[in-house]
DNA sequence: CGTTATTTTGAGATCCGTCAAGATATGTGG
DNA sequence: CCACATATCTTGACGGATCTCAAAATAACG
């Protein structure tokens, strides 16, 4: 069966990082790094679906120098926490995170998952301060991206200015669909369109969408859902009975993704 | 009592097209126009909520120009369909609008309220098609801001830059709340949370924070809460009996804040 | 291997949705 | 300006989906 280190490592290994995670200028100068290591974006698996994205080679390694230094966060730690100040956004290089709202009063909620090539933070700029926390949910390796260097950038390269808006705009749709879901469904459609929105990432990345690993609890889910725990348990036991997937703790098998989305 | 209107009609008397809804670059002629017609966006009274906040007198003026035209839509009208090409966002110069989203299956769910001052649109930027319906809720007037031309006077001016990355990350954040709304918290506590926000709208644009008339219905409302409109009427009228406000069809008179934001 | 976290499943309670009917508001044409 | 038609709102009664509380089973972890 499918375990998302698997593609953590594939991810790990097309680096040039031979282990080491955190980056430091001064360990690779320019003039000594080999051509690969001064284009990190360009061999990144995730570019395709990353800042860099629709960019031209000598485009991507500007880019590069924007993105100075990688952060290794080990699972349960947090990239960022609510209040901090803002100065970067963040693109997952390898694990998986999630982000939490803690509100004045009441409980606090996940608001969204983030695996390899997606980008976190982006919350954070209209106040210069983020606003939730970001937790890993394993053991995960971020790009930097300094958001004064970005904005800069951007300003300079339409392309990459174009794909930042859209990678804002991606997030606001991607939350809009989000609250129809929490304003307008059953408990039972909720957890068929998490799991199917699980699958599309992973077909996404090259991975599996029919079987995989959920790196995060009932209660997470859940929470994300708005519902409890124990219905999110309840609803896969009740779609294991009636054949639509297989359930063995966090190991997801979909055996019949178009029952599951006719709910 | 508070009459939306009284607002609208101030704020259109604040321009200079004296009761003129289109505007042509072919009528006004750069020459010819006093000075105050072409800082429109200097003259409104929107100016520091919307795009223009944080610009000096000089980048508002170039701002202006990127403003080419405004455009009318009454009650009922849709300033756009989810599936338009992107090309424009919107200012609400004057009236409010709702914004509807239409899922392949399910009903259809209200999305958001935009009153004077907000920006419409910004989710059509991903995948340059508007991916919801706004629908406006009374007459009203909003700016067309043409989305390349901004990109391009973004890459010239820096804080206008900042403020639409501030823009697009706002709208993220309000999501976020209204996700976590959703999510985790009573019909009673989505009320109260609707209120407190349309009377915070309210204030900030110089009106009475405790005596508004809606604009939208109570099945709109419910729909943007996830919950139905009876639970909406009920929840007023509970509320009315517990003496925390006052309510008269559209018409709300909010007695006690605190009480309201306790729940 | 013991300890703790997570998951599953059950039973009862409750909040809210559904259905229904009447009341009020809004708009329209004569 | 009135009368009618339509849309919107209010209120009640009932049922059901989901929550809460509880306990046992399983998995994760040091």
């Amino acid at each position: 069966m499918f375990d998302m280190h698997t593609g953590v490592d594939a991810a790990w290994d097309s680096t040039d990082m031979s282990g080491t995670f955190a980056r430091r200028e001064d360990a690779m100068p320019a003039e000594q790094a080999p051509s690969h290591a001064r284009t990190r974006c360009a061999t990144c698996m995730m570019r395709s679906i990353c800042m860099a994205a629709s960019l031209e080679a000598s485009e991507v390694a500007r880019l590069d120098n924007v993105v100075q230094s990688w952060r290794s966060v080990r699972q349960g730690e947090r990239l960022y926490r609510a209040g901090d100040p803002f100065r970067s956004i963040y693109a997952v290089r390898v694990g998986s995170f999630k982000t939490v709202v803690a509100p004045a009063r009441g409980k606090e909620t996940i608001s969204g998952f983030f695996m390899a090539g997606d980008s976190l933070g982006m919350d954070g700029i209209c106040l210069e301060t983020h606003n939730c926390d970001a937790i890993a949910l394993e053991d995960s390796v971020v790009c930097v991206i300094p958001f004064h260097l970005l904005e800069a950038l951007c300003r300079e390269i339409k392309p990459l200015q174009r794909q930042l808006h859209k990678m804002l705009s991606a997030e606001i749709v991607r939350e809009s669909r989000q609250m129809m879901l929490l304003g307008s469904t059953s408990a039972e459609q909720r957890v068929a369109a998490f799991l199917l929105s699980v699958s599309a990432r992973y077909r996404e990345r090259g991975y599996s969408a029919t079987s995989f690993v959920l790196r995060m609890t009932r209660e997470d889910i859940g929470s994300f859902l708005g519902v409890t725990l124990e219905t999110v348990s309840r609803t896969l036991s009740k779609f294991q009975q009636e054949g639509l997937l297989t359930v063995q703790g966090k190991s997801i098998e979909l055996l019949n993704l178009d029952a599951l989305d006719a709910r």
